[in-house]
DNA sequence: GCCATACATCGATATCTGTCGATGTCTTGC
DNA sequence: GCAAGACATCGACAGATATCGATGTATGGC
């Protein structure tokens, strides 16, 4: 059971759903959502492995592109990118002996519009 | 050596430096200032304290207004109050016997561009 | 001055999380 | 098939954090 076939929906693409935090009042299950994924971000080496990731050219990075930039070993690096990606902050794709992540920039939108409402 | 005599920046408002998360390569520097304040926000109760302070009447909410709405005791909602003034995403403001607390929407609004580049 | 009320701080504790080395899995080249 | 390389998973452990009850501090009313 740990397969549903029914609508995969990773965590970042929930928070669509949710109207600005100072709109109205998050509601509790709303907040359960939406923490995980701000947890994901709230990491020093992850927030430098998503920005090294989008802004790497062609938009994507592999793991070996990665590794060198920080003084953590494989598995950490692998560890971080495992979170980004359960939390649907980055997506996976497998070319070869190559892994290749790209950051979900429709998820960072969602997350940026519930936090920082415009001008509202 | 606590208090230095020069201006004082809460960690919020230091964020407005940074370029977009997905613009250039954020500096270790950078992403361990970033990381505490979304970690401030990354915890379901206190997504929903900033946002029941934000939507409250008159924009501001003192904390008896806070705590009926969680099953928490008083010196946990302290607590977290604490963690989001001390991130720079609250203000504090005492008056009387009563402490209130305001949403800083600046601070929203650069956290929120650094992670949503506006369509880049 | 004294007491009630609103809020903060403290100390303790259980749980979560970042990190590592060791090891497993999969793909490619020979 | 086998060895090498890229990446993931596992188990362990140290440090961080969410929570509580008990207690401290400040304000206002009597």
């Amino acid at each position: 059971m740990s397969k549903s076939p029914v609508l995969e929906l990773t965590p970042s693409e929930a928070v669509a759903c949710c109207s600005p935090l100072t709109r109205q009042p998050l509601s509790s299950s709303e907040a359960e959502q939406v923490a995980p994924i701000l947890k994901a971000l709230a990491d020093p080496v992850r927030l430098r492995l998503l920005s090294l990731i989008a802004s790497h050219e062609g938009g994507e990075a592999c793991v070996c592109d990665l590794t060198d930039a920080f003084d953590l070993s494989q598995p950490t690096i692998s560890h971080h990118l495992r979170v980004l990606h359960e939390s649907g902050l980055i997506s996976r794709d497998k070319r070869g002996v190559w892994v290749f992540y790209r950051a979900r920039t429709d998820s960072l939108a969602s997350l940026a519009a519930l936090i920082g409402s415009p001008t509202q």
